[in-house]
DNA sequence: TCTGGGGTCCTAGGACCC
DNA sequence: TCTGGGGTCCTAGGACCC
């Protein structure tokens, strides 16, 4: 049984985060089965309860749960991240307030640490809990562990058990119970064990949680790696995993999409290549970072039965750092024209900026990269195009169930 | 007909060097 | 004819997360 002096982590977890935005915008929702598509409006990727209830899994493609969703009358909404994200930081910014340390681990998770809180730590949590409900109409549920692992598992059961109200500390638990909790949860459930390693484990007869946490650890090692040990000692209290208060530097920026229309053109795979290229180049200087090298890939449909799976990509390295879009789109097109091969149907495709430094341009009078001549940055920047961007949009993703399309679609597309 | 996007870390294997 | 071994660095691919 783990001390008394030993760490204690909160994890706030916001409740189906997309969806439960949408409602607060749309109140009429509250009750209604809803669920958020992802781009493209290819997979379920947040359901409200109502919409769990009704069997609608996570990550399954949209045109497979179509048909029960309008028998059901469904809420469909087209994912809105700019939305999603402002709403975010509001909440982000109220969990902050009840701990001296926090990570913003994702979109909707922060951890906190809690240690050597003199408070009584269920009531502070419920305290934020409510508070970020009536300032946002946000819910979020709160679990408490001496480890990450620990406090992601009792977050699991503060979502399942409504008797908890929504925070729930694994370590009051006594072992017999903790071991009984361990039993109801499979090996997968485990943050940090994916389907992979559940399959490898479940070979040798390790099922639930419990079976994992009774194994021998050179097992798990030799199963697992690294990962795998570490996770098996978080579960036991020892933290293995800080918090991270402040977030490291970038290390790459991926911008990809799949096209709203399978495209064969070059000139159309240009087209949508450029507009990504210009996408992540913004990411790029709004951190104010430079780039060393650069990716570009196109691929085929890996579902799609009876066509080649192909996958074309190249990476270029440069010999100093680079943020100028004038240079990177280029750049972008030239290693289009090596990998693009006519005769298929690419339906995605993407670039990526790698070995990213900070960006020491603009300090640098004998460097010849200057941002302010960028287009996005000057007046109206965001609608002017490069003359590879114009053609007839083709490739931009579908996006049908978006309430205000027309406003947020091209700062969709092109910021954040 | 129709299957997301953006990240990180770990590991195995090849290239290279002495 | 006989052709080592250990270290480092880099990269691609796999696995995980949300």
């Amino acid at each position: 049984m783990p001390k008394s002096n030993q760490q204690k982590f909160a994890l706030v977890d916001c409740n189906n985060f997309y969806a439960s935005c949408e409602r607060v915008f749309d109140p009429k929702l509250e009750r209604e089965p809803i669920v958020v598509l992802s781009n493209n409006d290819g997979c379920v990727i947040a359901r409200s309860n109502e919409a769990k209830a009704l069997g609608i899994k996570m990550g399954v493609p949209y045109y497979q749960v179509k048909d029960l969703m309008i028998d059901k009358s469904v809420v469909i909404k087209s994912s809105n991240y700019p939305l999603y994200g402002d709403m975010s930081s509001r909440v982000m910014s109220i969990v902050g307030e009840y701990a001296p340390v926090q990570e913003v681990y994702s979109i909707d998770e922060s951890f906190l640490d809690l240690s050597g809180l003199m408070v009584n730590l269920n009531t502070h949590m419920q305290a934020l809990k409510n508070q970020v409900k009536s300032w946002t109409g946000v819910p979020v549920c709160i679990g408490i562990g001496h480890t990450k692992v620990r406090a992601k598992l009792a977050n699991r059961i503060a979502k399942i058990y409504p008797r908890f109200n929504g925070v729930f500390d694994i370590d009051v638990l006594p072992d017999n119970r903790f071991e009984k909790l361990l039993a109801s949860v499979d090996v997968g459930d485990i943050w940090g064990v994916g389907s992979k390693s559940a399959l490898k484990l479940n070979r040798v007869g390790i099922t639930t949680a419990l079976n994992f946490y009774k194994a021998d650890i050179g097992i798990i090692e030799t199963l697992l790696g690294v990962n795998g040990k570490r996770i098996y000692r978080e579960l036991y209290g020892h933290s293995c995993l800080a918090i991270e208060e402040v977030a490291p530097a970038r290390r790459q920026i991926v911008s990809s999409r799949s096209f709203g229309t399978d495209l064969s053109t070059f000139d159309e795979i240009n087209q949508a290549l450029t507009a990504l290229t210009r996408k992540a180049v913004n990411k790029l200087n709004k951190q104010s970072l430079a780039t060393t090298s650069m990716s570009v890939f196109i691929c085929t449909n890996p579902f799609k039965k009876n066509v080649p799976c192909i996958n074309l990509s190249k990476t270029i390295g440069m010999s100093a750092p680079i943020s100028n879009e004038k240079l990177l789109i280029p750049l972008c097109a030239k290693l289009l024209k090596q990998i693009y091969e006519p005769g298929y149907r690419f339906y995605k495709g993407g670039v990526t900026l790698g070995n990213l430094t900070l960006d020491k341009s603009q300090q640098d009078l004998f460097v010849v990269n200057d941002k302010s001549t960028q287009l996005s940055d000057q007046p109206y920047g965001h609608l002017l195009r490069y003359a590879s961007e114009l053609g007839n949009d083709r490739w931009l993703p579908r996006a049908e169930f978006q309430s205000n399309r027309f406003t947020t679609h091209w700062n969709e597309l092109l910021s954040v």
